[in-house]
DNA sequence: GCATTTTTTTGAGTATGCATTAATAAATCC
DNA sequence: GGATTTATTAATGCATACTCAAAAAAATGC
């Protein structure tokens, strides 16, 4: 509906992020431009300014002689990128509170911890994780960085594929709840340093969970 | 004599890059892909791909029909990456500290903040710049995550121009040193919250001096 | 003289072809 | 037979040309 309108190099973007987070395009494999443009059915300069994009983004390395190689993420990796993670949102959270948002504003965050809890009541982790990305998504937004806002989303999008393996393997993220509400709390009362302390606690808590269940399970390159 | 064996492409990167910071490249201005190809005698090509590189590293923008604009920095994009910074950097000499460097893995720190003192006595400014950077991309380094190393470099980049534009218009930062001091004491004592809050507060309050001194200045977009 | 339509221009997006050079295979030498 | 050189292949990097749509200019109508 929408992608009428769309150029060759927008379209190879965005098949190539979805083909990478679907694991079509699997972590560590290599493939030449050629290939990618016959998959997309289209010339190789679109492709290669995709590619491009991309390597700028984190997700894929072009490797001249050897073809893309859409880049695994080790243990490694993703604690690096829970650091990064932690750190910018919970700046983000200690600026939504400093902002002073008052409870309308901070709808779609509520809205979210509510929907993370039903997920939990039924089980649904599929719709837990929906939501709980809708929260962290709305928190970085409330922070009022779009720098921050950036960053976080090409991070997410480097750990998207560990995500979506670790999902059924990890414990139900029952306790994971109780932070979110702290977080809101402390931003509707604006008390920042709260909320920067539990976001950041919180944080590094699930950096620490996930660390552990990859390396647990030999998910070394994901 | 290294870049005999450079491709198009990386010496458009290179030389666009160059040519931003040096300003020859004005902030704000508009440029035609054809306009960069002709300046750099080469095809729209690998133009097109350095462009897009730049892009993603914030420096530019590629408005279709309107040319590549060199992107401005207004003193809220200041205030946004001096947050970045100050969160990252202050992570960085948080792990620095934990990692338990002996005083020669140190040595580089040491020696910029030697020559920031030198500096300052004889007031020389650019090499006091000099200093200041080097302390701070070790102090990165030293940290040991290398997406943070990236990000860095990324914003300081981007704040390049404003850096150079107000070194010479700020006070000189004879305080500034001690904050480093403290911060290289306690990386070494492996004290990692000291070091932390002390860069923290080092950061902001550089930012909060840079961001006042560009508004003073009326220097809204660098 | 202003607004609206039509024409022209021009710049970006893409396909294509070719030159270059790295990687692989073949051939030669010891 | 193994090692070294030479020949072949093939993927990339780049230039070029073409298409299409947007913007500017010109022409027309009122």
């Amino acid at each position: 509906m929408s992608d009428k309108a769309l150029s060759s190099s927008q379209r190879a973007i965005h098949e190539l992020r979805d083909r990478i987070f679907s694991g079509e395009l699997a972590a560590g494999s290599d493939h030449l431009e050629s290939e990618l443009a016959d998959l997309l059915s289209m010339s190789r300069t679109p492709v290669r300014e995709a590619v491009l994009t991309l390597e700028g983004q984190g997700l894929l390395e072009m490797r001249p002689r050897k073809g893309v190689r859409i880049l695994p993420v080790s243990p490694e990796d993703m604690a690096e990128i829970y650091d990064v993670l932690t750190e910018l949102e919970s700046h983000a959270a200690e600026q939504a509170a400093s902002a002073g948002y008052d409870v309308e504003a901070l709808s779609i965050l509520a809205r979210a911890i509510d929907d993370m809890d039903a997920a939990i009541e039924t089980s649904d982790l599929d719709a837990w994780a929906e939501a709980d990305d809708r929260f962290h998504r709305e928190l970085v937004r409330l922070g009022g960085n779009s720098r921050i806002e950036a960053i976080v989303t090409m991070m997410n999008d480097q750990v998207r594929r560990a995500r979506t393996m670790t999902l059924f393997i990890r414990p139900l993220p029952v306790k994971s709840n109780k932070d979110h509400r702290q977080v809101y709390q402390a931003i509707r009362k604006g008390d920042a340093e709260t909320a920067r302390q539990s976001h950041r606690a919180h944080r590094q808590h699930a950096k620490d969970v996930l660390v552990d269940l990859i390396k647990k399970n030999r998910l070394h390159f994901l």
